[in-house]
RNA sequence: GGCGCGGUACCCAAGAGGCUAAGGGAGAGGUCUGCAAAACCUCGAUUCGGCGGUUCGAGUCCGCCCCGCGCCUCCA
């Protein structure tokens, strides 16, 4: 069974889909007006690793993520700029997509943007209208919460004692109660619009997900997720308005992700401590480093950005993917052993347990580390078959279809045989277990090898460092090991800045 | 002021009443080795922000206090 904690009743419930064996899921996407940063890959990283489970636990999961191109940020982007509203939003829409392929993040079905869906909110506005939730005042319409009872049961806020910010009053629109929420503003002076049924204007911020979950998912669907500062007042909106206009239940199942923080601060543009994914990797370059640290604390806890961290995962990544790799590209004795099994079946309930308990990532992270570790004993006690390896490399694959981080390592142990060589039986060579499956080397570095070989039997230490210094720098590493030399390659280390 | 999250080893981080307080990183010792690196093995908190209380038994429940953070206004 699947728990997750759920906002809306502030308790972790067992996870009950709609219909049975298939999931509905809305993620709250960008604000095109920038760059995201990382902070916001946080998020989008906890909703990933969700789906992903969610389809390894059998689900089928229809995800839709929305792109907000239109809002005061948008607007005032592009005037600054002296370009349309789209040549503004495009290029963040595609640097967004770019991260997100950078990050492994799986795509959405479909990422609907807020301008392509104007007719789709103008028919809520217009039930709101008619249910009398919604008023007009000098050309705009306002959600009216009096209306509303619900309203702040996500959230927990009690109107009464909100204390109103001081920009609530600067708002430029007359509202009868502060609290009272734009579903579509009147056209003005320098803005974008569109001429509907209920007069020109733009949508306001909230309306968009509401009429673009309920187009896609439903009236009803399973889970919406989103930064835990959404909470309020963007999901509590949605709510009021999807609620009050089709009489149904909105959402099930409400997920927040807490927020990434860095230096003990909250990241956002606001605060102007905000670092983008290709700043990150101009100075450590592995994204799947990246992924594994943004994926690896809980996702309702507090998330200390920094590269010291970022340093630790991808250690803690090399030795996952040099496992990955031992498993699936050394060569064993053929035959399977009894206690790889039970130590699979071990490690597969870990994981399944821990993801199934709100996406408990340490406990199955554990369940993986754990798996290394008693298989590095078998095999350093050489108790290890290959139909063993064959298993726990299925197992590997497998959670990383959820994980989405584990590229395993290849490399191969070069057996030289020095001694037969110096007596000239036989000429150094590298014995490499299946080329095809090989990572790239040039037959000239192959040569470099042996010749280091070479060097090595003759005690030409000096000469034997220098070729491994140098194949260092074309990303071939050399390690002697008692079974003969073994490389494998590896990016080439990038000069930070 | 209201609502919420968190404080567990040098760092990151599970555990939410009872077998020896997971796991990762760093560190120490070891195997291997020309050296190096890598790989692998072993070790590591008598103690969970503080003080009281409940209990046969408390990181785990209750009370008070201290510290950090978020939301209440656009924000993932």
């Amino acid at each position: 069974m699947i728990n997750f904690f759920n906002t809306l009743t502030g308790k972790k419930e067992a996870f009950v889909p709609i219909n049975a064996g298939e999931v509905k899921l809305y993620t709250c996407g960008p604000t095109v007006y920038d760059f995201a940063h990382v902070g916001n890959f946080r998020a989008y990283i906890f909703e990933d690793l969700l789906k992903r489970f969610l389809q390894f636990m059998g689900y089928k999961v229809v995800h839709i993520m929305n792109i907000t191109d239109i809002d005061d940020k948008t607007i005032r982007g592009a005037n600054a700029q002296g370009v349309d509203l789209n040549t503004y939003t495009q290029k963040y829409i595609d640097a967004f997509f770019k991260d997100i392929d950078t990050l492994n993040i799986l795509r959405a079905d479909t990422y609907p943007r807020a301008t392509e869906h104007i007719p789709e909110m103008v028919a809520i506005v217009k039930q709101l209208i008619q249910k009398g939730y919604a008023y007009k005042k000098d050309g705009s319409y306002y959600f009216s919460i009096a209306k509303f009872p619900a309203y702040g049961r996500l959230s927990k806020i009690n109107l009464e004692e909100l204390q109103p910010g001081q920009r609530v009053d600067a708002d430029e629109y007359e509202k009868e109660t502060v609290h009272d929420f734009a579903l579509w503003k009147a056209k003005k002076e320098g803005e974008p619009f569109w001429e509907t049924e209920i007069g020109p204007g733009r949508p306001g911020w909230h309306i968009e997900c509401s009429a673009m979950s309920s187009k896609y998912l439903g009236e009803t669907f399973d889970i919406h997720c989103g930064g835990v500062d959404n909470i309020f007042p963007h999901h509590e909106n949605e709510i009021a308005q999807s609620e009050a206009a089709s009489g149904k239940k909105f959402v099930d199942y409400w997920l927040h992700c807490h927020h990434l923080i860095r230096d003990g601060e909250k990241m956002s543009k606001s605060r102007g401590n905000t670092i983008t994914i290709p700043e990150i990797l101009k100075v450590k370059n592995n994204p799947a480093a990246l992924r594994l640290l943004l994926l690896s604390t809980h996702y309702r806890k507090t998330l200390n950005f920094s590269f010291q961290a970022l340093d630790q995962a991808e250690t803690a990544l090399e030795r996952i993917n040099e496992f990955a790799g031992k498993v699936k590209y050394v060569p064993y004795p053929e035959g399977e052993t009894s206690q790889v099994a039970r130590i699979l079946a071990e490690a597969d309930q870990w994981f399944r347990a821990g993801l199934s308990d709100d996406l408990n990532i340490s406990k199955a992270m554990t369940a993986l580390f754990n798996l290394i570790k008693k298989v590095d004993v078998a095999i350093a006690r050489a108790d290890f078959k290959s139909q063993d390896a064959q298993k726990v490399d299925l197992f590997i694959r497998s959670i990383n279809t959820v994980l989405g981080v584990i590229t395993p390592i290849k490399s191969e142990t070069a057996v030289v045989d020095t001694l037969r060589h110096k007596l000239n039986l036989i000429p150094p060579r590298v014995i490499v277990a299946d080329e095809t499956e090989m990572p790239k080397i040039t037959a000239q570095q192959k040569d470099k090898i042996e010749r280091r070989q070479e060097a090595r039997a003759e005690k030409d230490f000096a000469k034997a460092d220098q070729i491994r210094d140098e194949l260092a720098a074309e990303g071939i590493l050399l390690e002697d090991t008692k079974d003969g030399v073994r490389w494998k390659a590896v990016p080439i280390p990038k000069k930070p800045g």
